[in-house]
DNA sequence: TAATTAATATACTTTATGGTATTTTTTATT
DNA sequence: AATAAAAAATACCATAAAGTATATTAATTA
């Protein structure tokens, strides 16, 4: 294979046990650090999961910092690969701020296998006690903010969206309903919270962003 | 001391060195207990913030659960006392209301101390750990939901709020944006999310509530 | 102030913790 | 199929955990 000479190594190598057995770990135990943290999570919690040994765990990871680090990337991805489908359905920046809500209304059952939201989660769970996870939280909620601020701003351009808008506040506005929605549905264990925020958010989309 | 009679012991005694000891620990042993959760806590945090050995900690607690558990009733207590003493203030069921959302304006800074909102911390924190605290946390938010919705049932019924006006629903709107406003606060490190919230709240009562 | 009671400190137990060095087993290569 | 390389299991280690029995000190009462 030509490939070999480009990647300089055997791709059946690099796919091979190693890293199937990384990813499966991976798959098991993003749920656990997710729901019980990572002080709350043990090295037992894991390999009675994974049904391996500490050997083989140690093997993949390095630490369990590591591990909780990986964990909380893995279930920030399926959150924003989630998100990110439903958002390119929409064509016009105001059609996709629409998606958004229409993901997070049905998010509480989205995230129950990967064992609630791991924004709120960890957020919550690092603050004061692990600075590499909680920095990494505020900066993702500082991005996503970003994210819809601009897809606001370039509603305004194309004259999708009112032009008065104050785009920046309108998404900060936006999130905390949609923290709050995901909060008050994981505490209550009642995903009704989360629709009718979602409800009221695509209400304020139209009675403030949309034109005439 | 004729009290003696009443109460059957002497008030000196109640109130002496344990008593003294006891809350002293609780007031060293909340803000860790709200920071940091029950698993990240441990005995030795606990011995460090009160410069006490295990021995007085166990002599006036039975368990770390015991702790745990008043260390939060404590914290609550804290907010809870604050809210109603702002509460007070307001004569109509509409004034009320909007020293509910004046409370919350300024609630960052006042849990500061405490280490945050119980609410949010112990809601997530005990959130698939400890059940005992969890359905507690429910409790208190679905307690607090009723009080908001009985109060806005009240301003109908004296003619100060608008008679259509759905006070269930509008008491969980209220509550997703406070505790949305709360955790974008905490985790952001930023009061402002919870001032601009508060202020988002008080136009949604002069808009739905009001009378004419 | 002496005796009694209560509160705290000390020293210890047991179990669990994260992590590692080494052996064994499994997988890939020739 | 034999061998080399990689991965996982075993058996450890040191430390920290929650909790307790006992000794010591401090506070209360007569």
């Amino acid at each position: 294979m030509v490939f070999f000479i480009i990647f300089g190594e055997n791709p059946n190598k690099i796919m091979s046990k190693a890293v199937r057995t990384t990813e499966y770990i991976i798959e098991k135990v993003t749920p656990i650090f997710n729901k019980k943290g990572y002080e709350g999570t043990s090295m037992k919690d894991i390999t009675d999961a994974t049904g391996l040994t500490k050997g083989a765990i140690y093997g993949n990871f390095k630490s369990k910092e590591d591990l909780a680090l990986t964990a909380f990337n893995t279930a920030l991805k399926y959150i924003l690969t989630g998100l990110q489908t439903r958002v390119e359905i929409g064509k016009t920046p105001l059609q996709k701020l629409f998606k958004v809500t229409e993901f997070y209304s049905e998010y509480y059952e989205y995230t129950m296998d990967i064992g609630g939201c791991p924004i709120v989660n960890i957020g919550v769970d690092a603050n004061h006690q692990n600075l590499m996870l909680s920095q990494r939280v505020r900066e993702i909620i500082l991005k996503w903010q970003n994210e819809i601020s601009v897809l606001i701003d370039l509603g305004i351009k194309t004259g999708n969206i009112r032009q008065n808008t104050n785009s920046f506040s309108f998404a900060k506005r936006m999130i905390v309903l949609i923290q709050g929605g995901i909060f008050m549905s994981t505490t209550m264990k009642d995903g009704s919270y989360l629709k009718s925020t979602t409800k009221l958010i695509d209400r304020m989309i139209q009675d403030e962003l949309l034109l005439n």
